[in-house]
DNA sequence: CGACCAATGCAACGCTTGATGAATTCTGCG
DNA sequence: CGCAGAATTCATCAAGCGTTGCATTGGTCG
């Protein structure tokens, strides 16, 4: 119906459209059962245009791959009381998840994402450790900062795992309160406790 | 090459042969990206057989579903010495994921196609549930078997997550010993510890 | 031996998918 | 104004997908 070439300017930003449907896209379908047309419809947009801005469906990915929340306004002030950290934390991020469902389904769709593409996990991991990695260091204690960080996450990507996508019975109906009971002082443990001794000998190779 | 019609009996359980195949490829490359002509061809095999035996893709998918390590051997004598669970739990895991890469591949599969579609999370979920959960019957305290038994499962889940699938790099490279000591004593909580003290109110409805 | 069913292979259908190339319209610069 | 280039749609392609109908062979039971 539209007619064929380009829009008066200033119309809207169709590029960022785009983005916008296939985000949310492939945040519900994953990659695979997202389809360009798919992507096209919901932006009001012809799927050859897509092609236009990003050449390929794993560029398009690659540029639709953004964190949901803000690392650091999460972990903001969590270093004024360093001993009750670990509640804090999972009380945040519960609050995130349960008062902000399209965060959540994004931060879902990640995980998805990155499970089903090889390529998505290694976005996946790098936009993690250079985000996550980072605003951990002032809460989390000297040694082992990345493994720390990396058990935090661990942790908090099993719950949304398990509560959200799985839905797995036990954490599924549990209430954030009794999850910040039960995991507070885990993540704790992981912020300032003891995480393995001595750093790793060079055992393997590479 | 091969005539045309039924194989003289005993010559070979193809089912099964079928039913292998399909496992693999759901575990190397989640439910979109197998396709029953690559299914068939591992197994050497004509497609249409597959549907002969298993109607469906999504017939082939939840026969093909299951756990690839038992449980209960799994979790077996750790009521022996219940304050050292926790750290022997990681440890069998990790032995289990280090020493054997097909069960690691299998598992890590059940991951991939359970995030990935929802039918076949609730056949996961099931299956969790009637294995584990009751596996870990003996070994978890009494109050919140359910929660605990979950949050066992959401933390090595997650581990699972980072350090086999996304590669997150501080659990990555991390040697099991250290994982052992860092996670020990975590998962020694979720199954001894205090999780969460009453039983939750009915505030939400459902 | 004949009837019937299970197991297997062949060929094909209809559909969807990601991608491409050309045509059209608008913008901005000289 | 004229013209290069960006933005947009259209029509179409080749490949791959899950699935189906049919033919053929072997087993089983009367």
């Amino acid at each position: 119906m539209p007619p064929r070439g380009r829009r008066p300017v200033g119309s809207s930003d169709t590029r960022q459209e785009i983005l916008t449907a296939a985000g949310e896209l492939f945040a519900e379908r994953g990659f695979e059962r997202t389809t360009m047309r798919a992507v096209a419809a919901r932006a009001d947009v012809d799927p050859a245009l897509i092609h236009h801005y990003f050449v390929n469906k794993e560029g398009l990915l690659a540029a639709a791959l953004v964190l949901p929340v803000d690392p650091a306004a999460l972990l903001a002030g969590l270093d004024k009381d360093p001993e009750h950290a670990g509640e804090a934390l999972v009380g945040r991020l519960l609050g995130v998840w349960e008062g902000d469902p399209d965060a959540r389904h994004r931060m879902v769709g990640l995980l998805r994402v990155g499970l089903s593409h090889e390529r998505a996990a290694a976005g996946l991991r790098d936009l993690l450790g250079r985000t996550i990695l980072i605003a951990l260091s002032r809460v989390v204690a000297q040694d082992h900062r990345s493994l720390r960080a990396a058990l935090v996450g661990s942790q908090m990507g099993g719950l949304l795992l398990g509560r959200y996508v799985l839905g797995i019975p036990g954490v599924r109906d549990a209430t954030p309160g009794q999850l910040v009971v039960a995991i507070g002082p885990v993540l704790q443990h992981y912020l300032t406790g003891p995480v393995g001794g001595a750093v790793a000998p060079a055992t393997a190779s590479r």
